[in-house]
DNA sequence: TATAATACCGATTGACGGTCGGTTTAATTT
DNA sequence: AAATTAAACCGACCGTCAATCGGTATTATA
């Protein structure tokens, strides 16, 4: 029974982990450079918060020379999923249709072309599953 | 630029909000007998988390004799897609791609009927408001 | 081997959820 | 009206967690 818990980003673990997934991998002082000088923070606040991803399994590491060299685990989409998954179990488990209304509101809310889209994916779905619509 | 602002909602405080989506308007002795005593916590947990899901625009409240009933605000679904939306609007604004795939998965998670049950929705949708992107 | 670049350790601060105790306020009962 | 009782309200404390950094140990390289 975990509610909403993890994985629950604080504002710099995201701006890092956006920077990983936009620019592939990075070590420390890179990262630091790109995202901690514009903050005026220093190298050592940037390095707690990758080892802190890297204890939340978000990022994986390998030394190079003698620096780690940060690279993501989980992709956006992953971790998006992942995210609302947890929050569709925590509060309407047992209410999937309300679920279901609430993606299409989101899906169309920035561009009704989303949901052709989403038909779209539903489809392709369906292919690689090998189910039919019904209806 | 707002922020997944860290832990969304405490576990009491989900636990209250379900009672009160689920058994209607309470009063915190109500919601105390249900809650608090299984719970083994004090009448007054019950009361501040009340408050603060209150103060969090989650609840109203009125008096009645010297109490005060509350009831919720946002439906399940509402605060669900509102969750959720934060969620992509922090983390992938640019990718809503991934986003429609994620919804896809998720709702075949549990029971494929769900993609006849999605389509469905878009259909409904698209019927209520036209074709046309709204603002 | 001396130097410089890093990792590693530990401490502090600020939010916030959960939890209460104690005090004030207001309704009920006698 | 006084006594009783039921809440609200106030403020405090704890634990967790993200952000932040200083200091020290470690290690590559000139």
């Amino acid at each position: 029974m975990k509610i909403l818990k993890r994985p629950y980003l604080g504002e710099l673990e995201m701006a890092v982990l956006e920077h990983l997934w936009s620019n592939g991998e990075f070590d420390t002082k890179g990262v630091h450079a790109v995202l901690g000088k514009a903050r005026g923070i220093s190298h050592n606040t940037i390095q707690s918060t990758l080892e802190r991803l890297f204890k939340k399994k978000l990022l994986t590491r390998k030394k190079v020379s003698y620096a780690y060299v940060y690279q993501t685990i989980v992709a956006r989409d992953e971790l998006m999923g992942q995210m609302i998954n947890d929050i569709v179990n925590t509060i309407s488990k047992d209410n999937t249709d309300g679920m279901l209304a609430a993606f299409v509101d989101i899906a169309a809310r920035t561009d009704d072309a989303h949901l052709d889209k989403l038909e779209q994916l539903i489809n392709e779905y369906r292919s690689n599953h090998g189910n039919k619509p019904s209806s």
